[in-house]
DNA sequence: TAGTGGTCTAGACCACTCG
DNA sequence: GAGTGGTCTAGACCACTAG
């Protein structure tokens, strides 16, 4: 349900003559009647400007609107799309990106964008527990859905865990996988942050996304069976793109 | 650091003039050296709009772009503010909104707004595992961190598990200890949706926030120690004001 | 190459806040 | 009552995408 909106629920009656409001239930109406599954691109801004009888300016402050709410998404320079829904992502799974996108009929890829040895700065040392200046492996990739780019993720790895790990195809294999079966280390704890921004230059250009567009930041921590941290990851995902879910035993 | 930006990190040298972000970065280097702590109120846009010699659709345009970043935040027709740092919300710990913010340093304050006896709609029923149309407790609430309202809760409890409980002060007693106290039901499981979105027009309203504002949302049910869902909750929250946490064992 | 989205200009009116 | 933010108009140029 791409479309459902967050005034949907608290559907009371709309008193008074609301802004932009207005165009955006237009535009919303208009969606629902053409029935634009996931992933179709809109008319162009000039054409709906028309057919809505407003100004780009303003139009464009509807679209916002609704991408903001996650109805929609826009590719940089190519225009808008209807936002397929949302992929469930379970925190605490800890399954493979290909097997959670799979298991809810959908397609995974993974590209992956560069692969190297660096020096820890602040806050990677800070989180994996180590020296600044700490060679570590720096990974990052993005992940799509559908053929929809949707993730960014920057990885950084202990190298004392995983030497050569570079030497795998990465666009291939699962980072758990290998951690598992080529080094005999298994996660036993994970921590995250989650917190509500925007994608960063990095990550908007390899998604192909306007600059600043909403990102839901996932930062996650993973520790060993020795209760060490051995890699850290920082997810950019497409706001729109995700859920993110979790069931567990509240701590004392 | 609430003035921390997304490529404050991949400070990779700007190559091209790139548009709005020009002015955003001024705005960034003048609310540095006029040190505005979080809250501190921002000129008005005519003025800024002279300051920075452009007109008032780009300033805003760059002061959207950085509220969308979580570095600044409106009040409804009042102006623009520094955002204070983000609370930090360990989902698990599963605190009391008092204890949580006061363990922060922070104030916390707590207003009613509806408490009654409605029929479960169908998201509800489903949620708690009832008939729909079976009666339940609708409360909303918002909350206050250091006086600025941050977060609009609505709770829907099972009636049969907490008969009478509207008949507490709601702005005063936290739920979970009369759930406790009052009730014997102790919390032993939760699980949480979350996702990034905007406040809905009742939301917006109570937090005295512009329609469609960004927020995350924390969807939650509570189960018992006889595994019977007794309640959810659906939080909304100025998207800028929380950083989630959460650390646990990855569930097999 | 035509058309698109990204960006920007220079105004305007209104409802609301604030002093 | 002065000034503010919220909303809107009617244009424009540019770099890029798509056919």
């Amino acid at each position: 349900m791409p479309l459902s909106s967050p005034d949907a629920i608290s559907q009371h009656v709309d008193t008074v003559a609301i802004p932009v409001a207005g165009l955006r239930h237009k535009l919303l109406s208009y969606l629902e009647e053409t029935d634009l599954m996931g992933g179709q691109r809109l008319p162009s801004e000039r054409q709906m400007m028309v057919r809505f009888s407003t100004t780009r300016v303003t139009l464009r402050d509807a679209l916002l609107q609704l991408e903001a709410e996650g109805c929609i998404y826009r590719e940089n320079r190519r225009g808008w799309f209807v936002s397929p829904s949302r992929l469930r992502y379970d925190l605490l799974a800890c399954l493979p990106f290909r097997e959670m996108v799979e298991s809810q009929q959908r397609k995974a890829q993974t590209d992956l964008l560069t692969a190297a040895e660096v020096p820890a700065d602040t806050v990677i040392a800070r989180r994996l527990g180590i020296e600044e200046g700490c060679a570590v492996y720096r990974i990052t990739r993005i992940r799509r859905i559908d053929d929809r780019r949707v993730l960014h993720v920057c990885h950084h790895l202990r190298r004392d865990c995983f030497p050569g790990i570079l030497e795998f195809d990465l666009a291939v294999h699962s980072l758990t996988d290998l951690y598992r079966n080529e080094y005999a280390i298994r996660v036993t704890r994970v921590s995250f942050e989650l917190a509500s921004t925007v994608l960063g230059n990095e990550a908007a250009e390899a998604l192909n996304a306007a600059q600043g567009s909403p990102a839901q930041r996932v930062t996650r921590i993973n520790f060993d069976q020795n209760g060490r941290a051995v890699d850290c990851d920082d997810e950019h995902w497409r706001h729109d793109a995700i859920e993110l879910t979790l069931s567990a035993a509240p701590q004392r």
